[in-house]
DNA sequence: TCAAAAGTGTTCTCCCTACACCCATGG
DNA sequence: CCATGGGTGTAGGGAGAACACTTTTGA
């Protein structure tokens, strides 16, 4: 490599720092995370998280954000900082620092991929090969998500606008990958008393109608501070 | 500054990192955070929280315990990741990206200040001006602390050994800043099954002597991991 | 004998849990 | 007419919340 170009130099050694964003997504079905094919080595042919270097002005957060917002097209969704990974040896090209973060959205919100030919939704449960070490980032990332539904509301990130109850409840079972009785659930729910019965319905199935929901988001902001316990 | 110290180079811009270690003490009483009092600028005489740069060859938790047993002598805190700090302009004199831990030591056990005549501890409600964004930070590892608390079992970090029902109650009201009644308490700690109690007996007061007790560090360790939720 | 601290018990209520039944539709 | 899916109701147990009494000691 040409010595000119290594332009940037300090007394000490620096480590180069880079912002992943593990998005999630639910289909009504399955819990999603969104993947980038790799073209380049190291790990070519292998998957990853949408990532890249932070920008000299940019916090991490708006790093994430813009991450998010090439792969999805996206600007507004509920985004956290995950964790950071420090292993000096991750990356071996060079010392990469990276700030993950997850990012929660709703998939039939997301721009079909344009630039994201090489981009992809997998169940959480089966993922292909992840590069570097973001199969540690995903356990993590999951972790995390069990920890937020299993004390805090979920759902008004994930889900469509209206919902029916039953697609609420598949979400929590797919997170945290457990079956919960359908009375219990929908009274658990009315107690927390978060959710709002619309007047219109819709038919899931060719069976039977079923009462649409919306997130009374105030009260959903609450309890979001307050915290609770969900145990079934 | 003379070019040639200048001997670390990279074709893009990379940040300084480093790590900073919140480090919790509980001392019967209060809720405790130890302070460095800055002897140079930027914020000199200000105060901030033991850190530093992270070495090229240390992981950021090993950075941070580094720094905890540099200031305390203790080589086996709790010890974990709280959050990253970006803002491009938190340090004056050059990008500064900080990996924030938290650590919860028994502070009975911390070893008075040698190399520590510049340090102190602190209650957490009551702190000398912090430098950079300390302030913020700490207000973060505080709700950090206090939803730990709230959905995990914390004392056996923060306590000595053998410790009182009074004493337990009196973290957990520092750390929460509410009231809890006694009786209630010591029902839900009995329910909870994470306590011992042993054949011995301390006077707290000269008026009555208490009994003491241990964590059943098993069950303890199970309850970490199903969690809860405290309310009273 | 009184104040202060520590130990223990009761009652009420509400929530969690395990259940069963009804209704509407399409095949 | 029956299988499927969605909506609702009930009884029992257990935990939270409010609350009071006793014991022991030093002043």
């Amino acid at each position: 490599m040409n010595m000119e170009e290594k332009k940037y130099c300090y007394k000490y050694p620096h480590p180069a720092v880079t912002t992943d964003c593990v998005i999630f997504g639910f289909d009504g079905e399955e819990l999603k995370v969104l993947l980038i094919e790799r073209g380049i080595t190291p790990y070519k042919g292998h998957w990853a998280f949408p990532g890249g270097f932070l920008n000299p002005n940019e916090t991490a957060e708006e790093g994430a954000r813009r991450e998010l917002r090439e792969e999805t097209g996206l600007d507004s969704a509920h985004i956290e900082q995950l964790h950071t990974y420090s292993t000096p040896d991750r990356d071996p090209r060079e010392r990469v620092i990276t700030i993950a973060y997850i990012a929660l959205v709703r998939i039939q919100d997301v721009r079909g991929g344009d630039d994201a030919a090489d981009a992809g939704w997998f169940p959480v449960e089966n993922v292909p090969p992840l590069a570097f070490d973001h199969g540690e980032i995903l356990r993590d990332a999951l972790r995390r998500l069990r920890e937020r539904i299993y004390f805090y509301p979920l759902g008004y990130e994930l889900l469509p606008e209206k919902f029916t109850l039953k697609e609420l409840q598949t979400l929590y079972e797919a997170v945290l990958g457990v079956q919960f009785d359908r009375r219990n659930f929908a009274k658990k729910m009315q107690r927390l008393d978060i959710l709002t019965q619309l007047d219109e319905t819709v038919w899931p199935t060719p069976k039977r109608e079923a009462k649409l929901y919306s997130f009374n988001i105030e009260k959903y902001n609450e309890l979001k501070k307050r915290g609770f316990k969900i145990e079934f």
